[in-house]
Formats: C-alpha cells, sequence, structure tokens
RNA sequence: GACCCUAUCGUCCAGCGGUUAGGACACCGCCCUUUCACGGCGGUGACACGGGUUCGAAUCCCGUUAGGGUCGCCA
C-alpha cells in the first residue's frame, strides 16, 4: 500500500530525546507506515546556541533504537528531494516566503524584528484528534502579532515551521498538544501564503505519575534512560503505542506489524497520559520472556561486554543465557546472573552465605553430596536432582537443606536459575571444587 | 488573568443512552514451586461535583471545580 501521505518529526537538538518526543515521533511513523506514506525527519536548529553534533546525535540514536527508520532527512544516503533536511541550512527558502509575505504586506517591522500583521479573524481548526475548535483572534491583547524574524536575522519557530511544511509538503502535522493553541497563527500564516493547511492531529501529553510535566530529569524522561538500564527497544516501543492509543480490545502486547494495521488517528485519545514505569517494566518482562534466545543474546551481549564477563564465544554463552533468560527483567542485571559461569572468582552474598551456609551441618552435607556428585555416571538434569533427593534421604534431612547450600556454593547467591540446570551448565569439575571449597572454608571458621 | 484542551479504579486502556461499569500494571491473599521468577485463582479499588435532556445517563447539553496547555525577538 502506498499513499502520497507525508508527515514528519521535527525535533530540535536538545541533547536528548524526551519519551514525548519519542512518541510523537512514534505515532508519525505508525500513520506513515499505516498508510504507506512518507515519514520525514527535520532538525530544527536554528537555535544556534543550543545546536550541537551530539545533540543531533541524540536524537539519531534514539529514533534508531526504538526502529523508527525515516525515508526522507538527515544521515540517509539519499536525503530525499525536498532537503535540505537542517533548518539552519534553508535560510534561502525563508527569505523567499519571508519577501513573499512583505511584498503582499502582511509584515512590519518592529524595533528591528519582523512581525505577522493578524487579519483578525476567527480561526476554526479541524483537528482529526480534538475535532473541530474555533479561536476568536480578533483581540490583539490576548493574541499578539506574531514575531517570525528577529533583528539579528534569526528566523522565530512559527514561520519556518510553517514554509518546511510547505515546501517539504507535509499533508498531515502530528504534534503534541502544547502547540495546539499556536495552530491558528500557523493557519493564518499559510492563508496569508495561499496555501492550503496541511491537516492537524494534536496529541495529549505524557506527564508524571503526579500529573506533573516530565522535565528531562525525571525517570524514564530520556530514551537513552532505557538503552543504559537495558530495556529492549522493542518493549518499550509497544509501551510507548500504549499511551494515548489502544487497539479497542484489551489487548496490550502486541506485534507492531499488527499495532500499524490497526494504529489511526481518530482512534487517539484526547486526554493526557501519565508515564508508568512500573507498566513499562512489565512489558519489558514480557518481552524478554518471549523474544528468541538469539535475539536475547544480542541484546544481551553489550551488557556482558560492558562488564568484562570473558565468556569466550557466543557459543559458550547461549547455554547460560537459556538458563536464565525467563528469570531476567532488565538485560543489566544479565552480567550478576552469569558472572559466576565464566569466573571461578565468585562473589558470595554476605546475607546469603549467613542464611544458608552458616548453619550447623552445611559443610558435611555439602562434601557429602559433593562426594556422590563427583561418582555420578551422568551429569544430567534428572541424574542431578535423583542424587540430590536420595542424598537427603540417606542424610534424614529435607532437600532444601541441601539445595540451598550448594546453591550458594557454587553461585555466591540465593537467587539464580533452576538449581539443577545449573549445575549441568557449570559442569561437574567446577561445582565439586566449588562445593568442597566452600564446606573447607566454613570448616576452617 | 485571557484563550484552548481534558475529566472512568493509584496508573494506563475499554465503554460511545439500558453492563452486576470490563481488562492490564501496581497492591493484598491463596495455589504452583523446597531459590527467585513465570503461571493460575481470588480480592481491594473508579464514572470529580451540581443542574438539565430522556422512560432511562459514565455515555448528550450547561455550569462549577480540578488538572494540563498556550499567550516569547525559545522550539
Amino acid at each position: 500500500m502506498s499513499s502520497n501521505v507525508r508527515v514528519r518529526f521535527a525535533p530540535s537538538p536538545t541533547g536528548y530525546l524526551h519519551v514525548g518526543g519519542a512518541r510523537t515521533a512514534l505515532f508519525n511513523w505508525l500513520y506513515a507506515r499505516h498508510t504507506g506514506g512518507k515519514f520525514i525527519l527535520r532538525i530544527e536548529d536554528t537555535d544556534k546556541a543550543r545546536n550541537t553534533v551530539e545533540a543531533t546525535q541524540a536524537i539519531y540514536d534514539g529514533l534508531r533504537w526504538l526502529g523508527l527508520d525515516w525515508d526522507e532527512g538527515p544521515q540517509l544516503e539519499n536525503e530525499g528531494e525536498y532537503g535540505p533536511y537542517f533548518q539552519s541550512e534553508r535560510e534561502a527558502v525563508y527569505l523567499r516566503y519571508f519577501e513573499q509575505l512583505k511584498a503582499a504586506g502582511h509584515l512590519y517591522e518592529d524595533g528591528g524584528a519582523w512581525r505577522f500583521r493578524s487579519p483578525r479573524k476567527t480561526v476554526v481548526l479541524e483537528d482529526l484528534v480534538c475535532g473541530k475548535i474555533s479561536f476568536d483572534l480578533s483581540n490583539p491583547m490576548t493574541h499578539p502579532d506574531i514575531t517570525i524574524r528577529r533583528p539579528d536575522g534569526g528566523w522565530i519557530f512559527h514561520f519556518v515551521n510553517v514554509v518546511d511544511d510547505i515546501e517539504m509538503k507535509m499533508t498531515h502535522v502530528i504534534r503534541g498538544e502544547d502547540h495546539l493553541s499556536n495552530t491558528p497563527k500557523h493557519i493564518e500564516l499559510y492563508q496569508a501564503l495561499g496555501v492550503e493547511p496541511p491537516r492537524f492531529a494534536h496529541i495529549p501529553l505524557i506527564l508524571n505519575r503526579d500529573g506533573s510535566k516530565m522535565s528531562k530529569r525525571d525517570q524514564g524522561a530520556s530514551i537513552a534512560g532505557y538503552i543504559e538500564q537495558g530495556y529492549a527497544p522493542e518493549a518499550v516501543r509497544n509501551y510507548l503505542c500504549l499511551l494515548g492509543w489502544s487497539p479497542k480490545d484489551n489487548r496490550e502486547v502486541l506485534d507492531i506489524d499488527e499495532i500499524i494495521s490497526l494504529f489511526d488517528l481518530p482512534k487517539i485519545n484526547r486526554r493526557s497520559a501519565s508515564f508508568d514505569l512500573d507498566k513499562c517494566y512489565w512489558i519489558n518482562g514480557q518481552y524478554l520472556l518471549q523474544m528468541s534466545l538469539d535475539r536475547f543474546a544480542e541484546l544481551s551481549l553489550p551488557f556482558i561486554d560492558k562488564a568484562g564477563i570473558a565468556y569466550g564465544s557466543p557459543d559458550a554463552l547461549k547455554p547460560v543465557l537459556a538458563i536464565v533468560k525467563e528469570k531476567i527483567k532488565h538485560l543489566n542485571e544479565v552480567p550478576a546472573w552469569i558472572g559466576y559461569f565464566f569466573s571461578d572468582a565468585v562473589e558470595f552474598d554476605a546475607e546469603a552465605v549467613e542464611k544458608t551456609l552458616r548453619k550447623p551441618g552445611a559443610a558435611g552435607r555439602l562434601n557429602a553430596l559433593a562426594a556422590r556428585y563427583e561418582a555420578l555416571d551422568a551429569w544430567t538434569v534428572e541424574a542431578l536432582e535423583a542424587t540430590l533427593k536420595a542424598t537427603a534421604v540417606e542424610l534424614g534431612v529435607k532437600t532444601g537443606e541441601l539445595i540451598h547450600p550448594t546453591r550458594v556454593s557454587v553461585s555466591g547467591r540465593s537467587v539464580g536459575p533452576s538449581l539443577y540446570h545449573m549445575l549441568e551448565v557449570l559442569g561437574r569439575e567446577r561445582t565439586v571444587r566449588r562445593m568442597r571449597k566452600a564446606a573447607a572454608e566454613l570448616a576452617a571458621e
């Protein structure tokens, strides 16, 4: 399916990609993919002070991480036919439109700056999300003429935004509701330029749990934070889709292809949404649980490498990841869950040692089980379990008296994957050695 | 202050004139499991308030209140 729909995400470089911005980009992207139209990225860098290479990079990184690929814009082999896609490089275009407005008498000078003279009428907006809204702009006190050019020649957002949307042939403008009140002014500009305005869709804002506006410092505000904490991009994207949109049938964990086919502008809520990190966390766990081992390994690798775990080859990693995968909620937890599989320098959790290893008789039980394990024919999950249970009967203790000390002695932790699977992957030699070492250290105390 | 938007469990989302107001997260029980999770079952918990319209209103209208947004030579 293809169409003439053209939508854009037009961020200004601020050094990070805000979840609100990411969600706006996402909805634009969804609409483009749903309609078979084009998704355009344009960098609104008219504010030279904040405009840095790193700040722009953060936008690319965030969008790419979320899988929001753009069809026209920076960083592409073929940027597209309506470039440049940086406002800082579009001076000539703005000048042309500026002269056009001036010649038609829409502009007047004010202290070196240039203002647009409002026609002072009622402007009616047919918003795809908010419906029909009329704005009475007749009072200059409450609706002053907007400035479009500074005395230093710099351009103002309202003007360049409209000019670019005209030049880049946008059919729909999907943006945050914070622009709703600016829209009648933009429409006046379109009309003065003799251009039919695009269709507008103002999407609700994302707020904090307490209803306050989300700022850079708030938990979950920056996309970079999700990357660092080990969220799966598909999970965050899924969660963001649910903020203001739903498939209307109570389903929540949805494949992106299905979301694309179901997504549409009129189905977007009008109510602003509070950001719920708990739910995002839950969705992430669902994705981790359901994803393939290969994908899990791919996403885990950066965290494993960063922790400096010497795993040898990726093949050695797979069996370990396979048994911890279902336990993990955040990818950044992976190193702590797998470290003891790749190093004998096991970190012992003080509380776990205290509660299980230091119990009376633990050393003796570990040695007894270690001896049975050393003599075991087949090192399999089934044999490991049967032997442990038989040993417990022999010793006249509950199986837990064996399971817990064994777990802590080999992994240093009281939580982990299923014990028998863990031992199977760890191997006989290391298992027995670690159990005996722990027993010896306990005896020496 | 003016203008604009919004108002269903703590949070997200269903509901679009007749429902015991549904699902999810979180929370609390129980089950499963001798770790931690997953999973299963159950529970607490909402139509902001006041007027209309209607046989009948969470749903439509008006007002009040509350929250948010805009009113820049920021974007």
